[in-house]
DNA sequence: ATTGGTGCAAAGGATTTGCAGTCTA
DNA sequence: TAGACTGCAAATCCTTTGCACCAAT
């Protein structure tokens, strides 16, 4: 996937940039939301970006902050986590990563182990390839 | 998790003795949506499953369907697998195995490759436990 | 009688859609 | 001006909930 070298966080300009290195065109709004995504690296719903955005004073609405994220996620500028049946969680995280998920609590966080890394891959059929690995280990204190 | 021995397609009778294993009361809804479930490793949502049911002409209600796969998934009966936003996969395989999830077709099939299953575990903080590894690979023909 | 389980319909909540208005090249 | 984008509200769709009824201990 997408292995960008970020500094969180990310300034206005470099947002821009970045935008423009996905071909994304960046609108007020697209560079607000991704603005408010990449201040750290971080697990966001949906409702909770369209909140922040919104605290942070810019206008945004629901549908564009829904439009955006499809958009990001499919440009490969953030990943859908999906992990909580509820909603999808957008990572803003661009380094390569795997999700620890407390069961108990529904925290979500980022593990780094360079084992983890080992991941060997399968056997493709034919004419396909992987773009992305998610792994995700559910974890409990009980 | 579990690692059950089973052979598919299982049996009224197995049905019963594994929801017994597994503490579970084997109501007769609870055993048609078993049967149903293990008649092959599959992956099924809420909906196929009342749909499956209902046409092999045992009534069930959507109700009693979601309250009993969420006490299989509670229980360790089924794995659900969270990959599409749609909706809530059940995983009737009980086998240790990874996802194929093509990004195109939206289709989901197992991974068995043994290498896979050399994937080291994260270190984690004092107290906690992995009950669960998911491992999806995405991939795309494009 | 008490507890557990089921079914129905209504409610809830996240996401999408239709469409009119707006911006920008 | 065309095409891209946004916003609002209504619609959709999956899932949960409240509650009455039924079954089994």
């Amino acid at each position: 996937m997408n292995t960008l070298n970020i500094t969180f966080p990310l300034e206005r300009s470099e947002v821009v940039s970045m935008l423009q290195h996905f071909k994304i065109s960046p609108t007020r709004q697209r560079v607000e939301i991704a603005e408010f995504l990449f201040q750290r690296p971080q697990h966001l719903s949906a409702e909770k970006i369209l909140d922040g955005v919104t605290r942070e004073g810019n206008r945004v609405s629901r549908a564009t902050v829904y439009n955006t994220m499809g958009l990001f996620s499919n440009k490969g500028v953030v990943r859908e986590v999906l992990i909580d049946r509820e909603r999808v969680f957008y990572d803003s995280n661009p380094e390569v990563h795997q999700h620890l998920y407390n069961i108990d609590t529904g925290e979500l966080t980022d593990v780094y182990d360079a084992e983890v890394e080992m991941v060997a891959e399968p056997e493709l059929p034919e004419g396909l390839k992987i773009i992305d690995t998610d792994i995700v280990y559910k974890v409990t204190a009980r």
